[in-house]
DNA sequence: ATTATCTATAGATCTATAGATAATGC
DNA sequence: ATTATCTATAGATCTATAGATAATGC
């Protein structure tokens, strides 16, 4: 059926382990020879999957910041009331951060992002960033929300986003969903005059976090 | 007067320097000899400084979180309005962050903190991590404070200041006071049931900070 | 006299290639 | 027949030491 084999199943778990270990000691932190041995394959046989070291980073980058991209996209073409849609982006952004068979750790680390041999996947990033930003400021024109200056609040949604990557695939599995609702509603509870308007607020963005996720993820066969 | 005199200097240097190259390339990407190279140095004579390189980042480790250890212990023994000095306690510790001299953001990193090579920062680490922790825990047994778990909140701040001293020594330097005050009324915002209640607390809190930063902060000469 | 720097280099990695051998898929 | 793996190794780092030379502080 495939054209390829044993070699996709292989490919797919130098992967794995390489997100693993980049993730725990850095890209340059790993030696090739750690993740061979991880898979149980000697060095050399990377190169067979990869062309290079910096390969691997750069599919892992592609993998862990595409459909975070997609989802962004979608919600900032949709023009549902723009707190919600806040709320939806994050919620599906984190629930996929958390899905991810991959820890992405390495993948959004200075290290990674700054390097001029990974600038396709910073520019992944940096599109991932402005849309970000895009809803933030969206939403903060409602009067809803406090009026925390939009810099500030786009840094913030950022540092969360990283914290819950970082420590995803470290502490025991948290329910992808509940994360992803816990981090959304602090987001919208720290922005919101009123705490009573996030009830209102989060069953609309469940709404349309369900739409969203039903367009830019998978279905399950 | 001193015993050592351009040695001091060029040792700060040497700090100062890894530091930055540290946060932006990690410590296994960054080279003894770009760190001699950018102090204007040769590469051997760092070795006159320091007796190897990881006793580089063991050094800024120690400088980056013993400040921050001594601000939680003070901060948790007062007994003080638990949200207050919760506020207090954020808030001391971040301005400390941004006003400090070195991009603390490598010595967290998790190269840093997982590698064996460094434990003793590990040590230092975790225990700022509880502190924290019992800070935050004792805040939220105050009725004011939303039912969020525990554990959630305790991430979400430790993601928060990883976040602030991640961005810090990139963007422009902002106002320390600006970036504390911001960072702590976000966090007890976003935990807060009734918006209103964070303009004493923050007052309070303000005062606190003062308190703290008498006796943990050197006095100018 | 002591401390800091330099040049030269040993010894330990680390990435990637070459070429031989084994496994897989039509 | 093609794809994946292996062993062996070249060539490029990278950390740290040895020993000579220069700068500094009493």
């Amino acid at each position: 059926m495939a054209k390829h084999g044993k070699g996709i199943r292989t490919r797919d778990s130098i992967l794995l382990v390489a997100a693993e270990l980049f993730a725990d000691n850095g890209y340059h932190g790993t030696a090739t020879r750690d993740i061979a041995q991880k898979v149980g394959i000697k060095q050399p046989s990377l190169f067979t999957h990869f062309e290079s070291k910096a390969a691997i980073m750069m599919e892992l980058q592609r993998r862990a910041f595409e459909p975070s991209l997609r989802v962004l996209q979608l919600a900032a073409s949709t023009d549902a009331d723009p707190i919600a849609r806040l709320f939806a982006a994050l919620y599906v952004d984190v629930r996929q951060i958390v899905n991810a068979p991959f820890d992405v750790t390495g993948a959004i680390s200075p290290t990674a992002l700054s390097d001029p041999a990974f600038e396709a996947g910073r520019e992944l990033w940096d599109k991932i960033i402005s849309l970000q930003e895009q809803l933030i400021e969206a939403a903060l024109a409602d009067d809803r929300l406090s009026d925390v200056k939009p810099s500030f609040a786009n840094r913030v949604v950022a540092w969360l986003i990283e914290g819950v990557v970082a420590d995803m695939n470290r502490g025991p599995g948290a329910e992808p969903d509940e994360v992803a609702d816990q981090l959304s509603s602090f987001v919208i509870s720290a922005l919101l005059r009123n705490h009573d308007d996030l009830h209102g607020i989060r069953q609309e963005g469940l709404r349309i976090a369900a739409q969203l996720a039903l367009r830019t993820e998978p279905l399950p066969a």
